[in-house]
DNA sequence: GCTTTTATTTAGGGTTACCTAATTTAGCAA
DNA sequence: TTGCTAAATTAGGTAACCCTAAATAAAAGC
């Protein structure tokens, strides 16, 4: 990654952001609980978070964001938005997309990511806007296609 | 994975089908090359790969693939086309296209892969029969408000 | 304040996928 | 056939993440 983080590790930054939004600051249970590793593990990369500079955490302290690390994982939480939103467009199911866009916010290469938020931002906003029409009867016959298919005629080997 | 193969074991497998495709059997170092890494790291992996009974390789021998290997690399590769038509749609360029839908290629849900591969089929579908004008005119809208675009406003972080 | 419970940390491992630096083997050319 | 070279293999590491079990610290209840 450009912020010099593992994929996983932009995880733990992430999820300690959404705790902290929520209740001003996070602990080792609850970053490792949402992320279903051990207390242990967490601890291992709140250390070297806490190296990085991308969090400020001592022994038995609470955890919260460096300036950096907020910076970080408000733009990592953007990309995980945007992913999460650009699934529902292509009608993944909520849980899935949720699921998934934690997968496909790491290692694409930037003008990917770029192009997947134009797409998200030219559905989202032609329809708000000039051609509502246009995008929703688009998406209608994008819907009407998947729901027509006979099922599973496609490998997906999973 | 379903198949039990890892994402990079995956890589191998794929690989591996692409340079058999090309001239009937393949050497450890056209997989190390085609991969980036050392000959050493690609022998380990044959290794696995053979005792799992996805590939036919002995001491010094060519590599090819069983037919249970070839399945899954076309299955793979399968995917891998999905994605990388996908890329190429809304607009990434042909080389990072590439070098992406390898990334996508994995760990994604099948839910997520089969409606990624639907949205291929429905645009690839409706502009060679049905409506080729409500298709091209939807993505040439699309291509027109990447252009216009402002560049670069959104943070992808990279 | 003392004890029990819960949270956190440390210590010691395991796996995967890499690497470098020797070997060793195979294939070819003189 | 011998000897060289390129390819492949082995041996021995490393780094990232993950785990369990044991030790320790903090918080809660009485």
């Amino acid at each position: 990654m450009r912020d010099g983080l593992s994929a996983r590790a932009e995880d733990y930054l992430r999820v300690a952001y959404e705790i902290i939004e929520r209740k001003g600051y996070a602990r080792i249970k609850d970053v490792a609980g949402e992320l279903g590793v051990q207390p242990s593990t967490a601890v291992e990369m709140m250390k070297k978070l806490h190296g990085n500079a991308f969090v400020f955490y001592e022994k038995y302290g609470g955890i919260t964001l460096t300036p950096r690390g907020k910076e970080v994982a408000e733009a990592v939480k953007t990309r995980h938005d945007t992913f999460k939103r650009f699934l529902e467009i292509i009608l993944v199911p909520k849980d899935i997309a949720l699921k998934d866009a934690h997968i496909l916010e790491h290692q694409l290469d930037p003008k990917t990511i770029l192009q997947f938020t134009k797409f998200v931002e030219f559905v989202t906003r032609a329809s708000a806007t000039k051609h509502p029409k246009f995008v929703e009867r688009w998406l209608e016959h994008f819907k009407r296609y998947c729901e027509t298919e006979r099922r599973q005629r496609v490998k997906t080997n999973r």
